[in-house]
DNA sequence: AATATTTATTACCCTTCGTCAATTTTTATA
DNA sequence: TATAAAAATTGACGAAGGGTAATAAATATT
């Protein structure tokens, strides 16, 4: 079970700490197309994606913005709703059929309030968030569009190839016809 | 004092509560030109800006990269290096003279400790970077290059003015030539 | 399997930004 | 204050991405 993976690779538990901790996540499936979370909904939950793939996208002007894709093994969120307990500005929509472990924010202040272990592995999943945002950041930042491109089906090539390109092209911040003629370009070389 | 009514909107707490707070916190001062951190060093604190600008900046092939510019009331640390305890990968340098309040990761973790109501005001700072982060790379997503300029110049006018163009324009993610004439263009209307 | 719908590719032209280089303005320093 | 250094502006040109639209390919749906 990779949560627990994930959570071994933290701090270590005891086998009755391990239970309690699991016991609060429910497992959620979702088919293709399907929203964890919508507009203007209040995010309960933070996510743990043991299987398939989601896109996390918000509106503006009538045009979808994808500024997050979610993969096996990555915690995903509405985390401003979440955290702040207000309503989303943003979608989280499966891309794939998809099963998470979700855990809810009340069970989250609970585990983190009976035992600091747990409050090391929520702080390292924050720590996680804003790090990533930052390097996300940064890549807007510092890299062109092919280098996003590039990086982007470095980080698990499988998967990735199985989104659709105007998803892809968004997240990297061009328009579908500007990433098809960059792939172009680059099966070219 | 700010960094008080900073707290104080968030939790009241008793004067003997901010009187252990503020004794952790230790005031520095930074001529312009001058870094709070740099490369290679590990960041033990996090700053709460009274007074000045400073800018954060990382190097890549020899180009400097502003990602960030901290104004008065703002927080500033090198995130990654000041959490993980691991050598920062970038610079903040006081743009401007400029004063600080700033308390050490341990000082923090003691307060934590000892008091929930700290635990809250942590979280408070570790959640409004997520925020931002995430603001600013929606900026970057969605936005041109102009509303960009007009967003950050709504900031803080008076303070933003005094940066020089070219560590705008870094910010901004164009060059100092393009955001010359993009000021011009707006000039012209 | 046939049809409809969605997704991807390609071509056209246009705009904006980047690069390089020269000049002007501002700021720092002897 | 004079001089040097740094920062900002401007011009010319090229490259890359955007907008629109038409077509092709892939997926869904009946």
């Amino acid at each position: 079970m990779k949560l627990k993976d994930f959570f071994y690779n933290i701090v270590n538990l005891e086998d009755n700490e391990w239970n309690i901790a699991q016991n609060l996540f429910k497992e959620r499936s979702f088919k293709k197309g399907e929203y964890l979370i919508s507009e203007g909904k209040i995010e309960n939950y933070i996510n743990f994606i043991v299987e398939g793939t989601c896109r996390a996208f918000y509106i503006k002007n009538g045009i979808e913005y994808n500024y997050e894709i979610g993969l096996e093994d990555d915690w995903i969120s509405s985390y401003k709703s979440f955290t702040n307990n207000i309503p989303s500005d943003e979608y989280i929509q499966a891309v794939t059929n998809m099963k998470v472990y979700s855990i809810h924010r009340d069970s989250i202040q609970n585990l983190v309030s009976i035992n600091p272990k747990f409050a090391v592995i929520e702080r390292y999943i924050v720590n996680k968030i804003v790090i990533d945002k930052t390097e996300r950041l940064r890549s807007f930042i510092t890299d062109t569009p092919n280098e996003r491109y590039l990086k982007l089906i470095e980080r698990k090539k499988h998967l990735i190839q199985k989104i659709p390109l105007n998803i892809l092209a968004s997240y990297i911040g061009i328009t579908p016809e500007s990433l098809s003629r960059l792939r172009k370009r680059l099966s070219e070389k």
